[in-house]
DNA sequence: AAAGTTAGTTACATAAAGTAACTTGTGATT
DNA sequence: AATCACAAGTTACTTTATGTAACTAACTTT
């Protein structure tokens, strides 16, 4: 890959956000806190995905994981700060798409 | 690919911008016409993918292609409204980059 | 003990992206 | 006339990412 005068922070941003479902998974959480089921159905997306772009988020503190010890278990996924902080850009993406498609 | 509940001009949406290098393409157009050759050098983008995705965003009518018939020719590219409207979304996850990365 | 439930993981096939060399059209240079 | 230079791509090939479906772990209910 070449070098480029691009800025490092939004190439980086762009890496994680640029990434297949990342920008829809943090859309559904924008409301409030999900479990993995519920994403996984309000999305046309994979478990193998899901849990793998997950990690990504959290590993990136967008997202924040919580496991409450319940039968059968039950994990939830809500947005941190930085996630949230998302909510203009993928608002925006949303009336985007609404206005121009 | 299962089916779902999501927003059909929301997925279509976020196929186009979740493509890798989209976004940053557009960044790059939002000041002005660019030709092929400064795209290319203000990413790290191959040719070959440069050339995919402006074809697929002149297809999806975000961006428009103009030829001058000078030695050597000299193509270039800039926002249609549709593309231009983005601005606030692009500009958005740039000030997220530089806050919190 | 067999079946159900959530939240994953594994193995394998297909599609997308990365890399580098090549092509095309045109005019200028040797 | 043959060679060279240049922008804007394209082609062939390799590597990485994604899609699909079957499987696992832990624990409960039937």
């Amino acid at each position: 890959m070449k070098e480029t005068l691009l800025c490092p922070r939004l190439a980086k941003a762009m890496e994680l956000l640029g990434k297949r479902w990342t920008a829809l998974i943090i859309f559904q959480l924008i409301d409030g806190a999900k479990r993995f089921n519920e994403i996984e159905s309000s999305l046309p997306i994979s478990g193998r995905l899901l849990s793998e772009r997950l990690k990504e988020l959290e590993k990136e503190g967008l997202v924040e994981r919580t496991v409450f010890s319940e039968v059968p278990v039950r994990v939830e996924y809500n947005l941190t700060d930085k996630g949230y902080a998302l909510k203009d850009v993928v608002d925006g993406i949303e009336s985007w798409s609404k206005e121009w498609f």
